[in-house]
DNA sequence: CCGATTTGACCCAA
DNA sequence: TTGGGTCAAATCGG
């Protein structure tokens, strides 16, 4: 975080152009469509599309490359993310008679990003497992504030897997949605608490095809953004195995939501966890391009305009941002 | 009555 | 000292 070093430096140079050529590629097809021109701004968007994933790739490279002093803020990724949920977690905490974990632990973790259709439309945050919210804290800088949830089974099962939900400043209808440790729960033992960090874990190809099954149950909506109503009647084991582990298994990107509404809802993973790479923080995957851009909206949402054509390219595309490939 | 949510207070890392 | 993360009592709802 102190001086940017030289990969950054070519990796943010490559993310303005591939931003530039978003644009670029917006406007082709505005026109396209406004004039029915498909011939020549198809070729043009072609060509784009080609520049743009060299330009991705290169820029991951840099990422990888760069991992090693990748951890921004503090040897064990984000300091102030830090976990102390951990085993036993119960033990934990004020006082801390038992005193035997004087530093927060780290469990892996990773992030996603979950966009709804709507302000009150949440079901797409449904992950297909039980959680229980702990806490709720506003976030300095932050216009929404942070949801703290835990696996139900946290003190039944001594499942570690929590999970913080924070709407995006930028985008009310975008979830920043983070994960810590993973679930060891009878629920998740199925088929859903993999960690997304986990790309090995294919299981979740069927789950694909049959989310919108799962979803019809009662979804979970642990938010507040809720009305008062709490209790998500079917937030138990569904054991359904819908959880954010399928969109690691097809890659960091994911347009038009496996899970509820495919239509309008989209969910991305941000990161990988560094318990694969052993020091790659969140912070410092978030530099994957369609990531950050998607974060940051503003004047570079243009990349979320780009999200369809990703999978297009996915099977290429989507390996190279493969967390486990550089995390 | 039981389990989930809310919310203020506390703990701890930076 | 500050702010993120967690605890736990109070409250709510089925």
């Amino acid at each position: 975080m102190e001086g940017v070093p030289e990969d950054k430096c070519t990796l943010i140079a490559e993310l303005v152009r591939v931003l530039e050529m978003a644009r670029q590629l917006e406007t082709y097809m505005a026109v396209q469509q406004q004039q029915g021109d498909a011939a020549g701004g198809d070729q043009r968007c072609r060509a784009l599309v080609s520049t743009m994933r060299a330009c991705i790739d290169r820029a991951v490279s840099c990422c990888a490359e760069g991992r090693p002093d990748s951890p921004p803020s503090g040897g064990d990724g984000s300091p102030r993310s830090g976990v102390s949920d951990q085993a036993g977690g119960e033990f934990r905490g004020r006082g801390n008679a038992a005193g035997q974990c004087k530093k927060r632990k780290t469990l892996p973790k990773w992030s996603s990003q979950v966009r709804v259709s709507a302000v009150q439309d949440v079901s797409p945050l449904d992950d297909g497992l039980s959680w229980r919210k702990y806490g709720q804290k506003d976030i300095l800088g932050a216009k929404y504030p942070r949801s703290y949830f835990r696996c139900t089974h946290r003190h039944t099962q001594s499942c570690q897997a929590s999970k913080h939900v924070q709407r995006t400043d930028g985008d009310p209808l975008l979830f920043d949605v983070v994960y810590h440790g993973s679930h060891t729960c009878a629920q998740a033992q199925g088929a859903a608490a993999r960690p997304v960090n986990q790309p090995a874990q294919q299981q979740t190809d069927t789950e694909q095809t049959t989310s919108p099954g799962f979803q019809a149950g009662p979804a979970v909506l642990p938010f507040s953004l809720r009305p008062a109503s709490n209790k998500p009647p079917g937030a138990h084991d569904a054991g359904d195995g819908a959880t954010s582990s399928r969109f690691i298994a097809t890659g960091c990107t994911v347009t038009a939501s496996p899970f509820v509404s495919p239509a309008t809802s989209e969910c991305r993973i941000v990161s990988g966890g560094y318990a694969l790479g052993g020091g790659v923080t969140m912070a410092g995957v978030r530099n994957v391009p369609d990531v950050e851009l998607a974060a940051t909206t503003n004047s570079l949402m243009a990349m979320g305009q780009m999200d369809f054509m990703f999978p297009l390219d996915a099977a290429s595309f989507l390996e190279l941002e493969s967390p486990a490939s550089y995390c």
